[in-house]
DNA sequence: TAGATTGTTAATCGATTAACAATC
DNA sequence: TAGATTGTTAATCGATTAACAATC
């Protein structure tokens, strides 16, 4: 357990990784897992650079997969707990057992992070916290906007999930003006036509469709006229956007569509995989 | 654009396709697709068996692949849609311009379930809508429960896009007495301690988990332990389940990471996928 | 018949996983 | 040193996609 002294990018090795492009300097931060050393809260370190891990030599410098990406969160969460109990270090293993995965994925997932383990003893939980907000982004504030303030709008207006992880909700827009002006979680309704100047005005980024299914498309397409280039779609509608906007859905009726499917094939042959 | 009498199972080429056991007699229906025949629809047809389109003859029919079910239920609400205007049938391009995938995967998926296009011609709608809704158990009533009513709870049980595909908010459950009583959606707010007595009374097989993350666990475990085999979980925990349990798991804030991570990279590298 | 469109093949791509050398 | 655990490889699996023969 004494000081690996990891400089990353030099370690033996790493370029051999096919796939990969053969920069250097990448993924600069040097804490050093295993000790404690800089501290139990690892402010400071890397704060600066909010690029995933890439050095700034080479372009392209580590593609991460979208599914690695989609369990970055997950991690996260886990990273957490343990670090609320005081726990330094964890194991692929044990991290792995409380994202529900297999370590071999755990430790090839955070491997596109960088070689941040240390062999022997895990993985340093505030180091790897650090890590993993940087490369998701989440160092930084970023104002959410929620177009649609029915029961969904006001049950996600109130969600805390969202502000614990640095999404703050910034506004609230509704096309209904009698809903205008009402307060939901602290914050008035403002109209939809009022969109561009609360998107300029609060630097909005991200935005949330909560409308219904008729309205879905016609708000997105508002959003992306107002500069916002992520959305996140809760109508139960497609909608496309240009490229260069990245667009994300979550559908409550599918995820139950897709549950009585299992439930069906479970009650009519019983020999169900799934678990 | 004549009556195909085309029995299915039977077509030769069917039983080439690797991986797939050499069942005969698959997915019965016999309603030709072509022609609109059986009326606008489709009452009668094939909604005795809930089979996921397998014979009596062999098990492991016609393994649909995880990701072609996810699918489904998105063709179903394109499908629902060009019924309502009384398109009669559609090309595989056309779903799949609505759906927001290729042609090609649209056919493919669609493979899975039998051939029901007719080349050169397309799909017939209500045979379609009448074969997914058959696939994914949707002839059916599913009765639904959902535990933790506080503001996502209220939301879920008000939304309208479960009732819509055949899942009936049956029951409303929280653990805090004080809620106990209060109508939500018409329905009354009853103690997680009467769980056991509503989920064989009301034969309930999909169980809803939106309660905070701390009691997710163990409402799960109550749900399985009251006969639920089915479960959605918006709590933003991992829990897990025992084997011959569905779980699927919707993370409100899993979500916006990952629009995060998109957004960051646009920021930083302007070289962006995803759209 | 000519045009349209499916159903299937096969190539390709991306994700998962077990295994193990490297190394703490 | 012995035990533990990572990081990487390579095999495998599953999903996507273009292409095209079959056929309406």
């Amino acid at each position: 357990m004494q000081d690996p002294k990891r400089e990353d990018g030099s370690l033996p090795g790493r370029e051999a990784v096919p796939g990969r492009e053969a920069a250097s300097g990448r993924d600069a931060p040097a804490w050093p897992p295993g000790d404690g050393a800089p501290g139990v809260n690892g402010v400071s370190v890397d704060a600066v650079l909010p690029a995933a891990g890439l050095g700034s030599a080479g372009r392209n410098p580590r593609r991460i997969p979208e599914a690695t990406v989609a369990r970055l969160p997950v991690y996260l969460r886990s990273l957490l707990e343990m670090a609320d109990a005081h726990i330094v270090t964890i194991s692929s293993e044990r991290l792995a057992e409380m994202a529900g995965v297999n370590a071999a994925k755990v430790r090839k997932d955070l491997s596109y992070l960088g070689s941040y383990g240390t062999r022997g003893v895990g993985y340093d939980v505030q180091f790897l916290l650090v890590q993993i907000n940087r490369v998701l982004g989440l160092t930084q504030d970023w104002p959410v906007v929620i177009v649609g303030i029915g029961n969904l709008g006001h049950a996600l207006a109130n969600y805390k999930g969202f502000s614990a992880r640095g999404f703050r909700i910034a506004a609230l827009v509704d096309a209904d003006r009698s809903k205008v002006g009402e307060v939901v979680a602290g914050l008035p309704v403002r109209h939809l036509d009022e969109l561009p100047e609360i998107a300029t005005e609060q630097t909005i980024a991200i935005g949330i469709v909560a409308t219904p299914a008729g309205s879905a498309q016609e708000v997105a397409d508002l959003l992306v006229a107002a500069g916002v280039t992520s959305i996140l779609n809760f109508a139960p509608a497609v909608i496309s956007v240009p490229r260069g906007v990245s667009l994300r859905k979550v559908d409550l009726s599918i995820e139950l569509q897709i549950l009585s499917f299992y439930q069906q094939l479970r009650v009519v042959a019983p020999r169900v995989a799934e678990a």
